[in-house]
Parts: C-alpha cells; sequence; structure tokens
DNA sequence: GCCTAGTTGCAACCTGATTGCAACAGCGAG
DNA sequence: CTCGCTGTTGCAATCAGGTTGCAACTAGGC
C-alpha cells in the first residue's frame, strides 16, 4: 500500500498529503485505490479554486496521457459524487455552466434567529454563490467570519 | 423600462391587470402581442412563486389545449428572454433542476462596508438561491428587510 | 387590405450529467 | 505468488435543459 508516488510537491512523510490521506480513507471503507482516482484527487487539490467536472476531465486529460490513461466523464462524476459522500468535497450550481466542486470549506457562517436568538450553523460553501456574485457585479468581498445572517428559524417561522 | 407605477391619479380600468401592462409595454416597443405571450404571462402571473419553463410549458399545455395551439419550449425560453430584458421577471439556478423564473423581485439588501461604511444596494434576486438553500436544509427564512453584508466595498478591498 | 418586421414551430444540435453493462483490476485470502 | 471476489472503469446509449437557424406565419402600422 501507500507506494509513495515521487509527489512533485517533495511532502515529507505520506501523511502530509491530503491526497494519501483521502485515498487511505477510501482504502478504509472498502474502496479501491487506483491510478485515476489518485489523478482526480491530485488535480483537486492542485488548484485551491473550484473546479468544474469539465475542466477536471481536461486538466486529467493532459496529465493523464503521460501514463497511457483516459479517464472519462462519468468515471469523474461517479468519483466525485462519492467524495461528497466522503465530506471531501462540495458542489455547488453557478450560473448557466456546469458545477462546480471545491474542496469542502472548513468555514461555516451562522444563522441567527431574530425571534428566539437560535444560532444555527451553515457551511460556507452555501455562500460560494452570493459571495462570487457580489464580487464579480460590485467588487464587494464578504467577510465570512463577521458575517451572520437574519432571519426566522424553522420553529419560529410557523 | 416604466415599470408599472401606480399613477397617482388612480387606477383606470384595465390596467391594473399585470399581464395587460406588460403586454403594453412590449407592444410600445415594436414587439407583437400575440396569444402565445397573453398566455405565458398569465401563467407567469398567476401563481406567485418560482417557476421553471418546464413547469410553465406544462402549464400552459393544458391551458392552451383549448385554444388548439401549442406552445413550444424554445418560445418559452425567447419570451423568458425578452421578458428579463424587460425586467419583468428574473431567473436563476437552484440545484440541479432547470432554471427558475420569478416575477422580478421588488426588494433589494444591502451591502455594508465595515471599513468606510458605504452601502450598495443589491437586488433581492441574488439572495434567492441562498434563501432556498437555508430554507431546505435548515427550514430557515430569511428576513430581508433586516438583512446587511457585512464585507469590504471594492475600493477597500484592496 | 397590404406589407413589413416581429414571432412561432420545428428540427437539429449542444452540453452537462446519468445509467447499464461487460471488461478490468485492486487487494486480501489462501 | 496465484486466485477470485468485488469494486471500478470505459463506453455507448440515453436523458434533460437549453440554444439556434430557418421557413412559415401574423400583428398591426400604413
Amino acid at each position: 500500500m501507500a507506494t509513495e508516488q515521487p509527489t512533485p510537491a517533495g511532502e515529507p512523510g505520506g501523511d502530509s498529503d491530503p491526497v494519501e490521506v483521502v485515498l487511505a480513507e477510501i482504502r478504509r471503507r472498502g474502496g479501491r485505490v487506483t491510478t485515476t482516482r489518485r489523478l482526480v484527487l491530485r488535480a483537486l487539490f492542485e488548484h485551491t479554486g473550484h473546479r468544474t467536472a469539465p475542466e477536471l476531465a481536461d486538466d486529467l486529460a493532459k496529465e493523464v496521457h503521460a501514463y497511457g490513461l483516459d479517464v472519462h466523464m462519468s468515471t469523474i462524476y461517479r468519483f466525485l459524487d462519492e467524495l461528497e459522500e466522503l465530506g471531501v468535497v462540495s458542489h455547488s450550481h453557478l450560473g448557466h455552466g456546469p458545477a462546480v466542486y471545491d474542496v469542502s470549506p472548513v468555514g461555516h457562517f451562522h444563522l441567527v434567529c431574530q425571534q428566539c436568538g437560535a444560532v444555527t450553523e451553515s457551511p460556507d460553501v452555501l455562500l460560494s454563490a452570493l459571495a462570487r456574485s457580489l464580487k464579480s457585479r460590485y467588487g464587494f468581498s464578504i467577510d465570512a467570519h463577521h458575517f451572520a445572517i437574519a432571519g426566522r428559524c424553522k420553529s419560529c417561522s410557523g
């Protein structure tokens, strides 16, 4: 196992490489570790920003060519699905194009009920589409840390 | 653009029907008023919620059947496009399904710069996707009126 | 009533995404 | 090391939402 691929990043010790961490988790769940999956994960983690499945496929097409492999869209979608279940990535739909996949956000923002004061945590990813819209339209950057959304929680909105 | 304005002099008879108001605006722009368009508009205004183009088409298929007409998807999409330019509706992409079209929101929310205090207005529609996500995931209803987003404006984020 | 320019129906096409299935391959048992 | 179970992949077919080019049609100004 963990046949260390010569990682270009030169990470000391396999554990710090998020790619290998995820692969280990997959294996623990009874999944198989394949070259394709390692490559998809690498492409995902390489660029911190969001990627679409087609973009991913395109990147892989180039990199993978060196291995004489061909990575199909269906494979990518199926794997991304699995990664999402694993909590490694999450996807959201922006505008017209394809869905974008982000490596799961660590942050969250807060929903505050104006009636009962209850606070609900929501992952930042729900905000990403809005954040991008506001950024591109007004040049406005949301401050996620100081960000709370006012409204009514489930039990108070009845 | 002359969105419907409540005339101080009082509403003359037929003008109160938003469908006819929009049709009048279309005609004034040199557009043609057709039965199809009247029906699409009626279907749009009938349900206040958001509708998808396929839903719209489905509704129309039934209603229009009485007129012996057939309304094509392409026609609906083209007309919705035009309505969007007119400012009558706006569409947004939620989840996986088709885009949803809403009769244009009247409201807007505020972007507040934490550094210089500048306030930017942004149409509520940018919030609709977020609002729906929060609603379906947490049952949380955003209060758009008391809603301000904190962050940095264009000039302060540099 | 005529003509022009806006509209419509239609069919072909595009992209993103999903599915069924046969072939393949990881990896643990033996 | 080999075998075989089972997860994974490639592929082609399929689906859905959406767009476009074009010929036929018609609203509405003259």
